[in-house]
RNA sequence: GCCGACGUAGCUCAGGGGUAGAGCGUUUCCUUGGUAAGGAAGAGGUCGCGGGUUCAAAUCCCGCCGUUGGCUCCA
């Protein structure tokens, strides 16, 4: 072994070091101020503990609480120190597994016969904290597979038992903080004196290994940073966020509710709502137009072969809103839960040739699922609703360019609404379970690669994700999150080759034959519930001015100013501006303060000035006061805003 | 569907074994006021539904319905 390795940092200069030094030691050597925050080392890629010997010329990047890495493994330690507080609390309990995640950490456990007390979480945060300021050094131990199994054997924890089944004898390793040991690759921070502040977050159950059929456990979600301050912050954004949540906006703005009388899961539009969704929908309709989209119209219900044939029927007939039964015995229909099976039919029609196509069916089609009701979330997650849906039908030589179109379309229709955070994921088959997909491997391949070529071409920021794909066929899915950091499909485009086979379409090619199209589906919003409930978290309700409900609220200062006001509102819907007048009898202040609660764009203040001079006092939401103005100035000026965000 | 929590006036919420409270909203009256809450009076609830315990249940227990945090699922 060399006496002297050579360490280089990220910023490429080198250091010498004797052998045998520390990730900590290196950081003591740069400033101690470094080493009090380093949380783990990154040695050739490689993140590991910051205490472990290098012995080896390497790469050394320093991981602190900047670094997601270090973040991460200061979740994963705190993990263990949730479950030295458990443990010290609630004795005998055993445990899963607990992971560091996006925001914090989890850890199942089994709480046996005990009766866990979700109500005293702040006891664990004490415990925590408590075990925190022992400043217990995490120990790394190789150990036997045996002496492994001999540990937990009497601990009688059967999940860490089998969890070290699937590992090799020889890469087992246990980390020890304080009282508490656990099964871990690691890596952790130094000591458990760097978590300063701990939240447990929530209490949930989780399946044991995510397996339904399995025990479920009590699943512990929490968070942890190094300065009080921080997590003090970090609440207040999730305050923040909750603010933003579509429900208590939707409720507070009018814009849609639910009943239990008609039904959970099942949206009742109101006025306001009503509007902002006909306005998306026109949007994207002159847009579609524009695209070569032609529009149909197809009924809320199907005869039951209609699903037999597509497969919809044997994947989730057994799920679903079961069929409805006319006087006629014989007869049954489905409430239709995709628009797919009568667009193919539309197409059968009329016969078609090669010149013909592409040709591409739009609907904003309202389908109907048995949602599970554990899964029913506001208007993500619904059990009836609109997808602005579209079917295209071309030729296998013009799939590639038919999907590169509708990327185009999708990108549109996000930068049009603001929508900048998102992923694109491309959803394929879960190789290991080949069961679950209808249709030839060569068609899958196909549309498979197919769509990882345009994503390509497009040089598509995209994730690949196995076993994402629907039963018929590989997507391209435009994923965001919500206000509270769920992540959510919205636009979605799926190449399909099964469908035009189970249906039989084809059209005549140029050789007289008859050749079979290919199918995009592809839904721009997804559907219209679930994109308003994320346009509401992005936008808190502050909508565009084209979209807006209401775009202008005239209030007059005092009563002798109502007809002038109706003057105005009606010269205002004469140009189409959505509105109202406050004519209620409360002070202007007051006025005011409800519009801006209310989020209306802007308000036309009318008095006796306005109404001598005929203009009217422009105040922007948000903004305050903009001076006066003609009122066909304010309407001409307000038709540019509009048509400068719509485009119409 | 599973585990946990919650359900009181239109909304937001307090209360809690002796048959209900606040603020906002709403209605009426006074006020006619110039850029984020004028004043007064009134109406409004079988405390989600159904059982049970009790002299007495909105309050405690059980079931159901709904909402909700996750898990599983998601054409």
């Amino acid at each position: 072994m060399s006496d002297q390795i050579t360490i280089t940092l990220p910023d490429g200069s080198t250091r010498k070091y004797d052998s045998g030094v520390t990730a900590l030691d290196v950081a003591m050597s740069i400033s101690e101020g470094l080493a009090r925050n380093v949380l783990a080392a990154k040695l050739d890629g490689e993140v590991q503990d910051s205490t472990l010997p290098i012995d080896v010329d390497a790469n050394l990047q320093l991981l602190t609480w900047k670094d997601d890495e270090g973040k991460s493994t200061m979740w994963h330690s705190s993990a263990h120190l949730m479950a030295e507080a458990l443990e010290a609390i609630y004795p005998g309990i055993k445990f899963g597994i607990g992971p560091p995640i996006e925001n914090g950490f989890y850890y199942d456990v089994d709480f046996g016969t005990i009766d866990f007390d979700a109500d005293n979480l702040a006891a664990i945060e004490n415990k925590m904290l408590e075990l925190a300021r022992e400043k217990n050094t995490y120990e790394r131990s190789g150990i036997s597979k045996e002496d492994a199994i001999t540990y937990f054997k009497e601990k009688d924890d059967e999940y860490k038992l089998e969890l070290l089944e699937d590992l090799e004898d020889g890469s087992i390793t246990f980390y020890k903080q304080g009282n508490f040991t656990d099964l871990c690759r690691g890596p952790h921070i130094p000591n458990t004196g760097y978590i300063k502040a701990a939240k447990i977050l929530s209490v949930a159950g989780a399946y044991w290994r995510g397996d339904e059929k399995r025990k479920q456990l009590t699943r512990l979600y929490g968070i942890t940073f190094p300065k009080q301050k921080e997590l003090k912050k970090y609440l207040e954004l999730l305050e923040e966020a909750k603010k933003r949540d579509h429900r208590k906006i939707g409720k507070e703005l009018g814009l849609f509710a639910f009943s239990e009388k008609v039904g959970k899961g099942l949206p009742l539009w109101l006025p306001k709502g009503a509007v902002l969704r006909e306005r998306l929908e026109s949007f994207l309709k002159k847009a579609q137009v524009k695209a070569g989209y032609d529009q149909v119209i197809s009924p809320h219900i199907g005869g039951k072969e209609l699903y037999v044939t597509s497969g919809h029927y044997a994947k989730y007939g057994e799920d679903s809103f079961q069929p409805i039964q006319t006087p006629n015995e014989d007869e049954e229909f489905l409430l239709k839960p995709m628009n797919c099976p009568h667009h193919c039919e539309i197409y059968k029609a009329v016969p078609k040739s090669y010149r013909d196509l592409p040709i591409r069916f739009a609907e904003f089609g309202t389908v109907y699922r048995y949602e599970q009701s554990g899964e029913l979330h506001g208007l993500t997650r619904v059990r009836g609703f609109t997808q602005d849906d579209a079917h295209i039908f071309c030729r296998p030589d013009q799939v590639k360019e038919e999907f590169a179109k509708v990327i185009d379309l999708v990108y549109y229709v996000f930068e049009n609404l603001g929508f900048e955070e998102f992923t694109v994921q491309v959803s394929l088959r879960d190789p290991n379970n080949p069961e679950k997909y209808i249709g030839s491997t060569e068609n899958w391949d196909r549309a498979e690669r197919e769509i990882r070529e345009v994503a390509e071409e497009k040089q598509l920021n995209s994730v690949v994700e196995y076993g994402e794909a629907a039963f018929y066929g590989p997507k391209l899915d435009f994923m965001v999150k919500d206000a509270l950091g769920r992540k959510w499909q919205l636009g979605t485009i799926q190449v399909d080759y099964n469908l035009p086979e189970r249906f039989e379409l084809e059209y005549t090619g140029s050789d007289n034959e008859k050749h079979r199209p290919v199918m995009i589906h592809r839904a721009p919003f997804g559907s219209m519930e679930r994109f308003i409930a994320i346009l509401i978290e992005n936008t808190a309700g502050n909508f565009p001015l084209w979209l807006a409900p209401e775009q202008i609220a005239i209030l007059p200062i005092s009563e002798k100013y109502h007809e002038y006001a109706n003057d105005v509102f009606s010269q205002m819907q004469e140009s189409d501006v959505r509105g109202f007048i406050d004519e209620r009898d409360e002070k202007i202040g007051k006025k005011i303060r409800d519009a801006e609660m209310k989020k209306i764009p802007y308000m036309l203040i009318v008095g006796e000035k306005e109404s001598a001079d005929g203009k009217v006092s422009v105040r922007m939401h948000g903004q305050g006061d903009l001076g006066t103005q003609s009122v066909e100035e304010f309407i001409s000026s307000f038709g540019q805003k509009v048509a400068e965000l719509i485009g119409q």
